[in-house]
DNA sequence: CCGAAACTGCTACAAACGTAATCAATTTAC
DNA sequence: GTAAATTGATTACGTTTGTAGCAGTTTCGG
């Protein structure tokens, strides 16, 4: 199953608290992204089709929540993304981000000790 | 500029050596990919038209060669993805392929000293 | 109790995408 | 030298995506 970017949204205000109504969403996206309640409407409609969201009914409202984990779906997309962008290198994607982002000295101190126990895990 | 998912394929390979002719991209790409070759020149014409590829003509031939830098895209490329698939968390982000990735020592090594110098930089 | 607002379901529609086929010119292989 | 293969241009076509509008029903404010 296939979610599209602008769907992909969707799915992340569902996964952070579920369940949620359409209403719920709409506030939370409609600002940030610009879109028509109607769009968000639209997508939460497709995203059931696909089978990525549940919902169930709450009087004449619809309680949505995801019918797919977040964790398989980012791995699933980061695969892909990997292989795609970096030609399936990690150590390359990795120094990438590591380069352009902006790590406060404790993310860091905890990434290089997550690289240590790698290492040692080997 | 969007250069779909089976288009950065085709722009993979121009990266990777240029020029090439349509013939070189569709010996790369129809057997792993299982393309046809019109597919791939449909692709190719399309990048050319979205102002992706440039081409000289060689005789009867075109010679493609990319318009628009690798790294660039790779750098629009991953700053989209990491907002839409970690909330814009790079720590989160390199977390999870680090996690998932087959490194080497080497590897580890060099990532840790990138993150040693980033730390410093600050 | 009634009109407005909100809800979901259906419908719309152009652009992008994936996936080619056809066509005309040309080059190549025999 | 002629038939087959190659090349780029143009056309095709179903699907997905972004972006909504309309219909019919329910609910809520007053």
């Amino acid at each position: 199953m296939k979610i599209s970017d602008a769907e992909w949204e969707v799915m992340r205000i569902v996964w952070n608290k579920e369940p949620r109504t359409a209403a719920e969403v709409i506030q939370e996206l409609s600002e940030p992204q610009g879109w028509n309640h109607r769009t968000i409407r639209t997508m939460l409609g497709r995203l059931v089709e696909k089978g990525a969201l549940d919902y169930q009914v709450a009087g004449h409202k619809y309680l949505y929540s995801a019918a797919i984990e977040q964790e398989a779906c980012v791995r699933v997309r980061s695969e892909s993304f990997l292989s795609k962008v970096f030609g399936g290198d990690t150590s390359a994607l990795v120094a990438h981000f590591v380069e352009d982002a902006d790590l406060s000295p404790d993310q860091i101190k905890t990434l290089r000790r997550l690289l240590s126990s790698k290492k040692r895990s080997k």
